[in-house]
DNA sequence: GACATATGACTACATGCGTGGTCATATTAT
DNA sequence: ATAATATGACCACGCATGTAGTCATATGTC
């Protein structure tokens, strides 16, 4: 499933609030993404023909549902990206991180207890 | 500097051993990428003119180099996805990784060592 | 020296993506 | 009721990408 960086906000919105018609996506994206609604329109067609969103008639709009789980989908993603820029090495790509001061004090917190789970 | 998936190929044997030929690069490339060398010769174009790469004239030849530094490139990418994919958080990305099984016994063990490292 | 081969330069073409226009129709406001 | 607005259906268009073809020329082989 090929979901580009446009669609994907697209579907963070709907992943965060299913339901919502194309005017209501539109709003919801806001903030510096000023899309014309004819744009996210054409996003949600996009993602209803692949798959990952399903329509629900109501009156004469559509309500979008998210058919794809936002943490498979991420899953899938992140094992994507790694194998393709890191020859499927996740080390590396948390060393990267690390160097281009991408972790913060939480997210290294978080990846000691993540740590700490896995040895189990 | 956007990189395809394709052209990031080409890059990875550039990076490995700086200064080949087009049908050098061809030939590294070998398994399961049967490109043929007019593909690969697009990409090498491409990726000059995205100055990725810069040539050397042997001959009448061109010898192609990188111009961007592996580490720097995967580091950039990196942050990328993590913005795109993660809104910038990485922990819920090594999480994700966990639960794919993307993590080896060794990339726990990379990664205990390189958290001790960042603790100092 | 004629022919096959390698190489670069230029070109092509389908598909995906970012961005939005046009048109017909339905609904809301006046 | 008429006008403005919202909505879906369909269409457009340029750039990126994957994948090569054509052409001219240089070089190596017999």
């Amino acid at each position: 499933m090929q979901i580009s960086a446009s669609e994907l906000e697209v579907m963070e919105v709907l992943w965060a609030r299913p339901g919502l018609a194309a005017s209501d996506v539109h709003d919801a994206l806001g903030d510096g993404r000023d899309w014309n609604v004819r744009t996210v329109k054409t996003f949600l067609a996009r993602l209803v023909e692949k798959g990952a969103l399903r329509t629900e008639e109501d009156g004469r709009r559509y309500l979008y549902f998210p058919q794809i789980k936002e943490d498979e989908y991420k899953a899938e993603a992140a094992t994507q990206f790694i194998d393709r820029v890191f020859s499927g090495r996740a080390a590396p790509l948390v060393a990267h991180l690390a160097d281009s001061r991408g972790l913060t004090r939480e997210d290294i917190a978080a990846l000691e207890k993540l740590l700490g789970d896995l040895k189990k």
